[in-house]
DNA sequence: CCGTATCCATTCCGATACTG
DNA sequence: CAGTATCGGAATGGATACGG
């Protein structure tokens, strides 16, 4: 990732930007993982069922792009692991937003899914693409305006 | 696309499922421009500056996805285009998930970026992610049941 | 436990030429 | 205009062996 670099014309694009940085098919399922607690080498390597070094490398690029860190880890152990900094905490908006659609569009009727759910309430978490005053905004409600339109 | 299908342990995960349908380099961004209103081959192809070989295979997962549909051209000409199911118009919400992470994480201070804004108001269009009382949820705040934890 | 080094297979991608 | 066919190179992925 990163190492590509989004076309010319997606130059002023975040989207563009975005899926360079995390659009590969491991980056996002790391980051959902270590949101979900997983924050070691090898448990990430079970869960995810990837081979070593290509988790290592994804890692890598992941701490390089300022999306994890490596912190001491929790159980006092010598090792180190894997925990998310500001910026990758923020794409929990990005592993919502994924998530939801796969609930809607690609589970059968009779399929059961694993939930997400505040912890205090136990109800699924909900989005909403709103407007400045908090009313629902669809895709025919909004236009990209680019840069040289000021 | 669909044809490596997910890991065994990730079969109840939304997250993952929706990758990897749509969790390659192109495919949201296809989807960004036909949100945009880019509907045509040829404009897709000059936009994306990606080779014609790849676009057409990308349009055509797509449409077996059933996020993208064949239509008669809107100017009457002789060709089809490219339009969103309803499936594939509700990525807007991921869609707008990968800008608004990126117009925060991956662009300075000074550097402009397109923006995506509301028709009628002219504002910038809000991402939130919420309890069911509409109340702001953040990573901490919640927690993902398994299925098997009923 | 947490990686790195190596090797090989597969996939992906881009350029080009061609077709209805 | 809207693709398909072909080819070569690059990137990606997996398995295994090895090392601190």
């Amino acid at each position: 990732m990163g190492t590509r670099g989004v076309s010319h014309r997606d130059a002023e694009c975040p989207v563009a930007r975005t899926v360079d940085v995390i659009g590969d098919r491991w980056s996002l399922l790391i980051v959902r993982d270590v949101l979900d607690g997983i924050h070691r080498f090898s448990e990430l390597q079970r869960n995810l069922g990837l081979a070593k070094n290509i988790l290592a490398t994804r890692l890598r690029e992941l701490v390089n792009q300022g999306i994890l860190e490596l912190v001491p880890a929790a159980d006092g152990s010598a090792y180190q692991e894997y925990a998310l900094t500001g910026r990758g905490r923020e794409l929990f908006t990005v592993i919502v937003a994924l998530r939801k659609w796969g609930e809607h569009h690609l589970f059968a009727e009779d399929e059961r899914h694993s939930d997400l759910l505040e912890i205090t309430s136990r109800q699924p978490v909900e989005l909403h693409v709103t407007n400045a005053a908090g009313q629902p905004v669809t895709a025919e409600d909004a236009f990209v305006r680019k840069v040289s339109e000021g």
